[in-house]
DNA sequence: CGACTGTATGTCAGTCACTGTCATCAAACG
DNA sequence: CGTTTGATGACAGTGACTGACATACAGTCG
């Protein structure tokens, strides 16, 4: 076994993912994830920034953005957005298992909810980055991709939390139609 | 001058925030803080929990909290948190040049922003939790204080980064109502 | 006034996340 | 076969944060 062994960062991640289920973040030191993955706690840092984001990826962003910049121009900016994240919502839907798995680490740890709530903001920026380019103006461009994201969060919970699993692209749907009716004030 | 001058936490808040203004939040050592305020690095963790925090309080969710289940009873859902969000707004325009300096701090440190998102998702789900009491069911709760959260934050970056201050709780009201607009789908 | 108690602070040792630096090794290339 | 490029290892160092114990101040009670 040469020192070349492939795909270095996948084994950073799931040897990352395994050791939080076992014995929680905190309880692991980033040594014995570099160790169970047979590389060095240094390399782990020259893959990942930091503990935390050897659970994350941007290619979520990539692909909302994606979605939104290729979206029908006659389609209302705030269903651009939700359409993408039902398109992400099918995707996560295919790997629902790993989801609950790691939502569970993160649930169990503030810092990593810091760190997907900065996630979040970071496509919310992206995503209104998008909306201005198609022509949209601020203040609505930040407010729709805000927007887009609060259903998508709390879409996201219930789809984690419901036992009986209920399809999550409708969830996020559903969920828009209830923020449109909250917001439907005089 | 004795072991136990008073207001130990306020001197550890203030001399942090000129300490981080000074050289910058990561360039700043705790150790450096508590020399400052004439205490020690130990002490400094018994006020706080880590050297973020010292920039953040509660005060703000307690007002809001207040102020929502306050409201009277007729008032829309979310024109109620959004009301709350006007008067928090109109205490902190009394405080501007220190809004100011402390958002300048945070904008510019990625861990700062994300104790900033967490403390907001905090406050919303606090809001949540307030609308439940009053009978709101979900998901409409946690999407009306969502929507309030995103409202509050667009109107608060156009009040930190526009130089002529307009007032914040009218650029609150004027947030509320373009996203308003922007859900008005079909 | 003096012992007693509770709480805030100081001291010290220790762990671990994270970084800078330099050496080493594998693969690709001419 | 020598050179170059890039990923990894080895190692020392800084600083955030914690646990354990000692100490000093403030209030209370006799």
């Amino acid at each position: 076994m040469g020192r070349w062994e492939p795909n270095a960062r996948g084994r950073l991640e799931q040897a990352a993912l395994e050791l939080y289920i076992e014995r929680g973040f905190e309880q692991t030191t980033v040594a014995e994830i570099a160790k169970r993955a047979g590389l060095t706690e240094r390399t782990f840092f020259r893959h990942f920034a930091d503990k935390r984001e050897v659970l994350f990826s941007n290619s979520l962003q990539e692909l909302l953005v994606t979605s939104v910049a290729g979206a029908t121009d006659s389609v209302a900016p705030i269903d651009a957005v939700v359409a993408a994240f039902e398109g992400a919502g099918a995707l996560l839907q295919e790997r629902r298992e790993y989801s609950l798995q790691r939502q569970a680490v993160i649930a169990a740890n503030p810092g990593l909810q810091e760190r997907e709530l900065i996630k979040l903001a970071s496509i919310a920026s992206a995503l209104a980055d998008t909306l201005r380019r198609r022509g949209l103006t601020d203040p609505a461009a930040s407010l729709t991709a805000e927007a887009g994201i609060a259903v998508f969060k709390i879409a996201f919970e219930r789809w984690i939390s419901e036992t009986n699993q209920r399809d999550f692209p409708r969830l996020i749907r559903e969920s828009l139609d209830e923020l449109k009716a909250v917001t439907a004030g005089k």
